[in-house]
DNA sequence: CTATCTATGTGTCACCGACATATAGATGAA
DNA sequence: TTCATCTATATGTCGGTGACACATAGATAG
């Protein structure tokens, strides 16, 4: 996979016009979802799991507590502090119910995305070379 | 086709959370050139013709011509004012051969967008109901 | 003559992602 | 003991983007 994301907005190509690289907006929400329905996890294991979306290395944390926190605030997901490992206390994050939908809700979302996409791509090969 | 692109950021999820309706960022772009390359046009008219690529009937104007002013002044696409026909002046757009490679650029990104979408529903089909 | 259509533009604002920075507990080495 | 490092969470700031409102003006029809 190639260097998937981070770096657009303000490097974007002024001079070089080839490097076009735009994601889906807020894409990092269902991917959250979806990572917390697999497994309950904390903030700072997701953000390495979120490479596994094409997320980068070096993903910003705060990116990602971010939304953690905005889902908590919107009840799509729920968490407890967990003083039990080593290490600084961590929140342990789990889906709600509200959250399930939200997932289902963001991945038929995702088909439509899907599908602007595919026709987008078949109506640019029937160009001219 | 349902009520694609518009009114989101604005009117997003607080209470209502099963309308997260997100796109690609800057998918105008590629459909600006992409239109342009099948036949020349001036900006009225591709705000019309947008709605091939699910853009809302009432596409911003602004969002349009914005674009398009971006367009030309990285060499993309070229103008002229027409006064030919009838109503006021219009300005009628081409794309230029760096336009080109800008759009197969996207093509290329858009196919990588694909692909990551489509592992992202694949990975959420897999979960329990 | 004025309402409407065509056509091009600007102003403003909130949201989002990128990047930098802050805080603090735990661990291990010097 | 002190200091660097790792783990873990969190905030500050800034530019880019899209949504919405509004402005301007030529042409046309009633």
């Amino acid at each position: 996979m190639c260097s998937h994301y981070k770096d657009h907005h303000h490097t974007r190509g002024r001079s070089c016009m080839a490097c076009s690289d735009y994601r889906m907006e807020r894409f990092i929400e269902p991917c959250l979802l979806l990572l917390l329905l697999e497994k309950p996890a904390h903030g700072y294991d997701l953000i390495t799991r979120l490479r596994e979306f094409g997320f980068a290395e070096d993903q910003d944390p705060g990116m990602v507590y971010r939304n953690l926190r905005r889902l908590e605030e919107q009840g799509a997901i729920a968490s407890e502090w967990d003083t039990s490992g080593t290490g600084p206390a961590r929140r342990l994050y789990e889906v709600t119910d509200e959250g399930r939908d939200l997932l289902n809700a963001w991945a038929d979302n995702i088909k439509l995305n899907i599908e602007t996409l595919q026709s987008f791509l078949e109506r640019h090969q029937t160009l001219d070379p």
